[in-house]
DNA sequence: GTCTATAAATGGATAGAC
DNA sequence: GTCTATCCATTTATAGAC
């Protein structure tokens, strides 16, 4: 868990001597995680250098530019999300691979929580904010293709538009990024669970 | 719908001579719609005045900061809100006062999409969004006691917990802003429809 | 790999004329 | 009610020493 996450080709970069001595990885996590508490806007580079223990140029050495941060968090998250779908594409029938986006996407955002929360956020202000939205937009067609197919074929109810369906079921699933803490009583399984039942079955009792 | 919001006392502001001539309430709402484009902390005084077609100084004749404009905007938000709950207070079984706040929190979402949108993403950067994000969470304890009753009835499933559930729907309906426009061919009680239907039944055909 | 110092621009906000 | 001009803190980012 606390091992370094080989960011290039090193096999396990050693503990550096001296001072603090990050490594990209490291400071892009604690980076993300204060753009999250804070927004990316209203975090400036010397609250960064701050909470690292650095001056701002230490940080300058380590990373051209608050925004290469924001790219690279953004970049893991549209990753990892992308990956879900491709993996689901080669699934049985359209409600075995929505059953699969579904779960996948939940364990995704649990498991990357921190770069799917600041990719979330994300409003359009600059070229890289705005290729990220894009890569979300064309994420969100692929899916809505296949809760389509799941209405084609009579498993997905078809008296609300599918486009809109997926818009609410991700919703809801996004939502998870406001209040889900990993240490928290409720795991990751059980959390995909409970979203696929309600989107699937609904909360009220039969 | 066009007619003036009434700020203070007077029924009706009489259009101003001369140069463009905003009350503080014209100015509030494209404030709050520029802050909803690029975020809050993204958007500068400057950016407002700009959009306005005013001077930073003239801007602040209106208003005495940055902070007022927000401050504003989210009272807006959360009264509405809070007025859902109290409406639905006074009506019969938990299912139908469930029903009643959904549909209302829906509703109360388009009918002041702009103020909402703007409260949702508050992440509690100073004194004014820390108050609105406790007013926030006490509009949460209350709906989640609402769903407790629910489920206590024997109406709402008893197999997730009702703090779980209630983030989960609020989720969904409050994706609502990230995607939903009046101008666009779903209409208000459509939209409260769908997802009053997908919550309480699923997507699931049966 | 980190530091001090500083540049150049922009941030929120105010003074005072018209 | 709007303007020009300005203040001062903070912003992102760089130069160059250790």
């Amino acid at each position: 868990m606390s091992a370094t996450p080989a960011t290039g080709a090193a096999p396990a970069a050693p503990a550096r001597r001296g001072r603090p001595g990050y490594d990209r990885a490291q400071i892009l996590q604690i980076a993300v995680g204060l753009f999250n508490e804070q927004g990316y806007d209203a975090t400036s580079v010397a609250d960064l250098a701050a909470r690292l223990g650095l001056t701002k140029s230490a940080l300058y050495h380590h990373f051209d530019s608050k925004e290469q941060l924001l790219a690279e968090a953004l970049d893991e998250a549209l990753s990892a999300l992308e990956g879900v779908l491709d993996d689901a594409a080669t699934g049985g029938t359209p409600a075995e691979r929505l059953d699969a986006v579904l779960r996948g996407a939940v364990e995704v955002l649990i498991d990357r929580l921190p770069s799917v929360t600041l990719l979330l956020r994300v409003r359009g202000n600059s070229d890289t904010e705005r290729a990220a939205l894009e890569r979300r937009r064309l994420f969100d067609q692929r899916v809505t293709e296949l809760v389509r197919a799941a209405q084609d074929a009579g498993l997905i109810r078809a008296d609300i538009d599918g486009a809109v369906t997926t818009r609410l079921v991700f919703g809801m699933i996004n939502s998870v990024v406001e209040w889900y803490r990993p240490s928290g009583p409720i795991d990751r399984e059980r959390l995909a669970h409970d979203i696929v039942t309600i989107t699937l079955d609904g909360m009220r009792t039969r």
